[in-house]
DNA sequence: GTGAAAGCGCTAACAA
DNA sequence: TTGTTAGCGCTTTCAC
């Protein structure tokens, strides 16, 4: 219980005998100005004071916080607990660790104040940001547009159709379409003709990559796209499937698979249509989107795209931490394969 | 793109007509003791230059970041990416928000220097810490008195068994007792005798409990705890379930029943054994912990107690919160309840 | 009700 | 190689 206040530099430069101004430069590493007895002293005042950085006074005279933020605008409320805001985060977070850096996290919904999500910027909390968006249309591109207009770097994560008005952001992306081509084209090639897909009704750049590959699959091949085969419906949890699922399998013409728009969703709509006596795949094949760890072990096993989402932040955060420690590095942006995975649901 | 520097208080007082300490006055709500006028020509001088607080200045100066750490210690890399911890961040998230408050997220690996679960402690980074332990239980208690010995309030979530070095702790916990005691007498009252429990090899105190609750209550039923039939093997993904189950059911007296230490597991173990030929829950009944989104959608659904993570998360940052506006709080602990929920699997 | 003044702990010129 | 100096933007007594 260090009731007491914390040592500064100043308490440390009195104790090994220098001025403060070497004990900065002890600090951040400009070892190579200093005596190695210098070095030695401060090192063990340092040790024996338990000295630490107050990061407050640091930031504040240095105007960098070596902090990353995450900021994710999303309608649910336990977004932050999604399986891939995990992955992302998880990524985010193990490089910005391994330079050293922090990671704060702000979500905030749509109908909050904008300024909600941008507060850490604003408040000069962070350095750097990466950006998770979904929800309509024209908010994602309010926020692009403030982020734009901000004096930070930021990477924006898996987002596309809003892009134009942020020329200075770092895009990070899967390669939704081409995974969305390998599947259908798998489907098609398995003989089906009839097929649907399902997904959350909120707006999202990768559920319209997914769904626009998905269409583009299909009218190559010369079949038609049913609008009565097309949902959105719910949420992303896995029950949001099973309404979708039921109106599917009664409609009088049938599709003989579904395309789920998350794996969450797939193993809802599995379940679904087995309930009402359909089996899968022979009845009804089901594909979904991402690959979480659980997607191998259902039964059946379910076949989907994977989807590298902890590269994809670690990717993220190394980009943005690359262009703080280096201005001049020109903004690098990149998309990542994923991966058809073929198992026993289609 | 903002590349003058951001208007200072200065610059709303000078703007405004008035001193710096009438703005700071206004920016820290101690509204009534303004004039009405001086408070409208502060709120146009903020609005027209878009003042927003310098958030390294005011911790400096105040010695209060307004943000609350989650600190996790695990081995596994991808922890951040745990439903479950997904679920308490999201919780620490939103009662964090409301109060005005930042989340920072910092991971850290047991075998790296104590020191980085502590850093944003130790930095003056966060006001309030929440805390996730797992892994060899004394690098836990290391920990905890580490924390203890620190400045900050902290809370740590679903710990029991390292508290003692811990007295200025709060506790949050989960009735792991209880949902484990209905969970394993509901098995028994339907017949089953030979019950396994499998888990990851990690150490973890929810683990713990969820352990000793089960050979609590065979024991009381006079029911011998065989340990063929307690695994620990492998980490928390479904996969790790598929050996352990291969295991007990190759013995020549089998399982008729498996608690698995988390939904995870028990999916990977349903699949384990109607992949050699078992069915469930009639071969065997699975049964698991958590109660994720997908555990009600997989078939058969997954019997399971349900834990309340994101209340728990919210409830520890509101009770931190709290403590922090007003330090004369006692520092409460709690135990959230825990529920049964029989589906199908068990 | 409002203002003046004194730093919080640190960094980065610039001098020496 | 090391020291001196001048703040970074804010909060907070204490006068008026």
């Amino acid at each position: 219980m260090t009731k007491r206040r914390s040592p500064t530099m100043r308490d440390v430069a009195l104790m090994a005998g220098v001025s403060l101004s070497t004990v900065s430069n002890y600090a951040n590493g400009r070892w190579q100005r200093l005596s190695p007895e210098t070095r030695d002293s401060i090192d063990t005042a340092i040790e024996s004071l338990g000295y630490r950085v107050n990061s407050a006074a640091r930031s504040l005279r240095s105007t960098r916080t070596r902090t990353i933020g995450l900021l994710a605008l999303d309608d649910s409320l336990r977004f932050l607990a999604d399986p891939l805001t995990g992955l992302y985060l998880a990524g985010i977070g193990d490089a910005a660790r391994e330079s050293g850096y922090s990671v704060l996290v702000q979500a905030s919904r749509m109908k909050s104040r904008a300024d909600d999500l941008m507060t850490p910027i604003d408040e000069h909390r962070i350095d750097a940001a990466c950006v998770l968006l979904s929800g309509a249309r024209a908010g994602r591109r309010r926020i692009l547009q403030r982020l734009d207009a901000s004096s930070v770097p930021y990477a924006v994560l898996d987002e596309t159709d809003t892009l134009d008005v942020a020329p200075r952001a770092i895009s990070v992306r899967a390669d939704q379409a081409g995974g969305t081509t390998a599947l259908v084209e798998h489907l098609i090639s398995n003989g089906h003709r009839r097929i649907a897909f399902i997904a959350a009704r909120t707006p999202w750049a990768v559920l319209e990559q997914r769904f626009d590959g998905f269409k583009t699959v299909l009218r190559r091949h010369k079949i038609l796209v049913d609008p009565d085969l097309c949902l959105f419906e719910g949420d992303w949890t896995p029950t949001s499937a099973v309404p979708m699922v039921r109106k599917l399998l009664a409609l009088k013409s049938r599709p003989t698979a579904v395309v789920c728009g998350s794996d969450l969703l797939a193993i809802g709509a599995m379940r679904a249509a087995t309930d009402i006596g359909f089996s899968v795949p022979s009845d009804l094949a089901v594909a979904g989107f991402d690959d979480f760890d659980v997607s191998e072990q259902v039964s059946p096993s379910l076949t989907t795209v994977r989807v590298p989402a902890w590269e994809m932040g670690r990717t993220a955060a190394e980009l943005l931490i690359a262009r703080l420690e280096d201005a001049g590095k020109p903004s690098a942006s990149l998309c990542l394969n994923t991966t058809l995975v073929i198992r026993e649901s289609a």
